[in-house]
DNA sequence: ATTGATATTAGTAACAGTTCCTATTATCGA
DNA sequence: TCGATAATAGGAACTGTTACTAATATCAAT
């Protein structure tokens, strides 16, 4: 049984109202400000549950921390190899990956991520 | 200037030898028997190497530690949730989609990387 | 073959990110 | 208001990985 958390809903809350891809980190910081006493234990935790009910998203990068996205809209994800920023894809998300996938694999296909490297406008520019 | 090195020449070759995707960890205990005082250090510093080099690839799921693999033609991998193995899917690569994103994508992108997860046949079957 | 420069190593300490533990506090149905 | 228990703060512990250092291996030039 869930029981309801102020410390819960700031961190559902500060997903929800902004568009980047925050790590663990960043979201204690913020959230610091209205709980200075909330701990970094308590963010991991509540972020794990949030994902596993799907209220959020889990990005795993394999360059960094873990980032987190507010954002469960099924959509691919960049990651700058400079400067380690995560950044949305807006394209058309291929839906019908996961059933091409199913034909020839004898396992359940659940979901999929889709990550693209390189670097991003910013670096880009600036190198 | 790289210098060959003994310990390098049987972490390569033991990465191409085998189809499944082995950790650092499992990596460092078979080749532990031909040289029993290799280092977990040199095992990581040249499986590294090796994936910056272009010879292997680093796959990073977010769900306990990376794996590696000897095939670096692209091609999706299959994470199970249950028992975290990591397998291949065998389909087509969609070798359109750098293109395809890079139409929507101010910044540069190099290539991408698509998983997907759910159950393997051996989990599916014993639950 | 010997030498010298330096890349690589083994072994271990240190580090980052995350999870776990425990006593205390907050939630919420009865 | 009370009681059961979920959630918390704070910090210790853990896992996977990288960094450090003295010793060793490689290899081009002699």
């Amino acid at each position: 049984m869930i029981k309801h958390s102020r410390q819960r809903d700031a961190i559902r809350d500060n997903l929800m109202n902004r568009c980047d891809h925050p790590t663990a980190e960043t979201v204690y910081m913020d959230i610091k400000e209205d709980f200075p006493n909330i701990s970094l234990g308590t963010v991991y935790r509540n972020l794990s549950l949030l994902s596993e009910l799907g209220e959020i998203q889990k990005i795993s990068t394999g360059a960094g921390p873990d980032r987190f996205d507010g954002n469960v809209k099924p959509h691919c994800h960049f990651q700058c190899k400079m400067c380690y920023n995560v950044l949305d894809i807006p394209f058309e998300y291929p839906e019908e990956l996961n059933a091409h996938a199913s034909k020839s694999f004898p396992g359940i296909i659940e979901g999929n991520s889709i990550q693209f490297y390189g670097l991003c406008p910013n670096c880009m520019n600036t190198h």
